[in-house]
DNA sequence: TATGAATGAGTGTTCATTCAT
DNA sequence: TATGAATGAACACTCATTCAT
């Protein structure tokens, strides 16, 4: 099929303005949580996730224009619950905890949907959503802000430094999550040793 | 055939020619890597491959039971590859310059074939290679070694940490291929820095 | 799903090499035409068409890379039939003669499988096949040799008349096919009273 | 409703305001009209339709049983405004004139709306609208009135003639059409050597 | 052993139609 | 009577895999 342009792919097709409209979207999308928490990626398929959300597929076509787009609501679903999380860093009263809070975000994260976080971090490195993934996200934001603290060793470049943190975290994590681990204090405190070391490391001399 | 003997003649003895089996094994992995490179993980199919590597889909059948099992060939050419490059670090004098020479590994190979490398890192988490790739492997080895040695603040848990940096340099460089990024000099610098930092901050007291 | 070039959408796949191969593809090709004449366009989609080929639906794709590609195959095989009847009023001695062979020819066609030539017409003009349809075929072409020639009352712009005849005679003949006219003399005879009658109108006066 | 009931004070009795269901069909058939001009048969859906026409599906479905329904009320719509225009052809003196006043409405009307023209003659062939397009209507009574006039070479079969007359017209209508002819005198001349012509050569002797 | 034609379960998506509100 | 959310049968098409030649 004659497909519209990438960009109105992604977007939802129909802003749900009844009641009853929003608890589908919000079903269809936990149901995407769980057929990829259950069934991994092999059994993400959308008539699966209509089912589970107790919905026909046609009601899913109604709010997603593809597959994708429900893909990628889910992780802003996501992003937006880690988001809600680690904004609370910011009224940490110094830059060392605010940090450490967001690194008790992402840890926290991890272990409570190990399996959803990990393959929607893989997912986010499809094409599709490499716009998306790529492009400073509102975790990043939040460690620039809190990298640009007086209390903080400055930064050349805080963006970079945001990046390489928010990658350096996420690649630990995840692994973690691979790994089965479940000591939360203990990797906690190795992603505090990586994310400090590392800025110790490259703040600006003098 | 002329040809065969013709060729074999010119090689050492040492490395006797590849059999024509071993021949269409490697040339049909050269393919799969290529496809992957080219087109993605969307054009990423059997047929594509075979075709590709100029051999019949059933040869394809003929080598390799199916279709994660090419993937897995592929994974591993990389990690051989990949690893035949780190193993060098071994010949360095200090610990430092060997940690060093592996981040330069690293760098060194996401330069090189990037789409592939994080193509193939992004495939590895699905469950079909989770054993192969949760499990520590040949890098992470290295890393223990090195991490072992004298003159290195000591590890109360090498082969934890050996995990972690693994997962770190992996994420950051994932990243920085993702985003674009060609400057391996700066690279490299970042990764030392939360490298050493991360192995600072964890090192055993006294 | 992304979709190749218009163009390519319509071209054969793969041009069978093996006597199988082209023995399933004719097969195919009959089978739409029966599933066409059988079931009309409601019924004519490739599963259908498939199955009664006896074949499965991924030789279909094997062969065509989409519906719009085995309709046209289909169009063009009748338009063959029909052009290899045509051609041989190229040996009538004089051209009133080769003129009338013609008009036989088209209402042969329509006499033999009525249906399939009328449901053929129809979609012939979806925009799809606009471009295969619209410009002058080879029926067209043999109207225009034989208008061109001595002891035909000369027409100015004989392609634009080509066009006419060719379009009148597909108009009766499916009015004629759709009321379920049987009798193919009196069709041919009003048919002649049509062509010659706008061929002497048309002509170049002088 | 103050609206409704101001502007039926503007207007004559005689032509008393459409109660509003018969404003919702009329609205709903231009909106399957502009629907089917605008994206052709593809695009042809009723949620389009409804929605152009700003009226829900529902509503539609109130009015029209099916869509088959709507199809056939936006032919009948056509052909109304047709016979409207052709029906003065009654006027001429002669039958000569008449004829000629019928041939410019059908042109007429393929230049004013002829996409549309064009896909409702195509979809007529369907068996759905069969029985309602191959039956002889009003354009082709009118034809008879006037093959019946005195000042008309007489025919057999006035009816038969109608019906060919007919396809004809539309037949070279319809695909100078769809080659883009916008010539409307010089299609009208051929138009006229066609069916003059016809009706000379089927004229019963004597 | 190589070939490539054939298979068919599986998946994304559409759209005419219904019905609770 | 109007709304529009919901339905689900139907369909186009893919691709890993098999097997006759």
């Amino acid at each position: 099929m004659p497909r519209a342009s990438q960009s109105s792919l992604l977007k939802p097709r129909k802003t749900p303005s009844q009641s009853r409209a929003e608890q589908t979207v919000a079903a269809i999308i936990e149901a995407a949580a769980q057929v990829l928490e259950t069934d991994g990626f092999e059994g993400f398929n959308t008539n699966a996730v209509a089912q589970r959300a107790g919905v026909s597929i046609g009601s899913l076509y109604q709010y997603f224009p593809g597959k994708d787009a429900l893909t990628l609501a889910l992780m802003r679903r996501e992003a937006d619950r880690f988001f809600a999380d680690a904004v609370a860093a910011s009224d940490e009263t110094t830059a060392e905890a605010a940090m450490e809070y967001l690194i008790g975000a992402a840890v926290r994260q991890q272990l409570q949907r190990s399996t959803l976080a990990r393959l929607l971090d893989a997912e986010g490195s499809r094409p599709a959503f490499r716009r998306e993934a790529s492009s400073p996200n509102r975790f990043q934001l939040l460690l620039v802000q809190v990298l640009e603290r007086s209390d903080m060793p400055s930064q050349n470049h805080p963006d970079v430094a945001a990046g390489d943190v928010s990658a350096m975290i996420r690649g630990m994590v995840d692994a973690a999550g691979n790994r089965g681990e479940s000591d939360a204090a203990d990797l906690t405190r190795r992603l505090r040793a990586a994310v400090f070391g590392y800025l110790a490391g490259t703040a600006s001399r003098g």
